[in-house]
DNA sequence: CTTGACCTTCCAGTCGCTGGAAGCTCCATC
DNA sequence: GATGGAGCTTCCAGCGACTGGAAGGTCAAG
């Protein structure tokens, strides 16, 4: 099939398709007489896959170790689980920053009367607080003036 | 003061601190007769203020709003309020897609032995399920086999 | 006078695509 | 057979927000 058939099958872009196979990700079989990529069922499982790794938020680097393990008929599933694993502690992190963010910003918006005053608490806040090195920005409730 | 104490007082790069320079986000005043960039305390209050607004979030480009109306002394409050709640509401979208990609993995995880046997049912998962074009993957529970 | 730290500019690379230009192929219609 | 439009090809450039490195100028200490 064409990759415009490939790209309806797997909801991906003909344009990433295309850019899977530059970087050696996922090489369709052959071509056409015409030049034209050829797509067999397998090419467009293995394009699913991808897209359902990387929709779980796996790197491309990741979407290739997970490719080899599965065409690897020998491999242990603890090399998978792993890798699983490190994905979740990596989203765990990664939320943990972003509820950090969330709270600074609640507080400071629940502290703005938010009119046509220009007085403003938020930026106070910018201006004035300096930034502790932890996940983001620990204290962040003390926006005293200058 | 030099780019490198300007670096040390605001916890950027100095790298860093050229870029912002080069797209116009914090220009310093002027430069030295030896040409080296001379730094203020006005810089490096701004230079704070744009890291901290990086720390929680803001987009460079949030950032050059924000320190224009951070110099607008007529701003209203309520500009700068809409900004701050709409990169809340960013950051919830963000938590509730990595939510969703840590339940499945989870679950995954959960249903891997994780030994030295090749079948793995995160690899099956992956190469079978077709995702669903919610927020990330909604059911991802029922493995089923083709 | 040399060493090494610090500064300058400029260019390239990161990641994962995405857009666009220029040109070829295919199929349907006139 | 000509024409038009969709779909395919390649290649190059750009996104955001830096980051690394090369090549060279400047400064202070020993």
């Amino acid at each position: 099939m064409n990759i415009g058939e490939a790209a309806k099958r797997t909801g991906l872009p003909a344009k990433t398709i295309r850019y899977y196979e530059d970087i050696g990700l996922v090489v369709p079989s052959g071509r056409r007489e015409n030049n034209y990529r050829d797509y067999g069922e397998q090419d467009v499982h293995l394009l699913q896959f991808v897209a359902r790794a990387r929709s779980l938020g796996f790197s491309v680097e990741n979407c290739r170790e997970l490719l080899s393990l599965y065409r690897d008929q020998h491999r242990a599933s603890a090399d998978v689980k792993a890798l699983a694993e490190a994905r979740i502690r990596d989203i765990e992190q990664k939320i943990r920053e972003l509820e950090a963010m969330k709270a600074t910003l609640q507080d400071l918006v629940a502290r703005c009367h938010g009119d046509d005053r220009p007085d403003c608490p938020i930026l106070s806040d910018l201006a004035h607080d300096t930034l502790q090195e932890t996940a983001c920005c620990a204290g962040a409730s003390e926006g005293r003036p200058r």
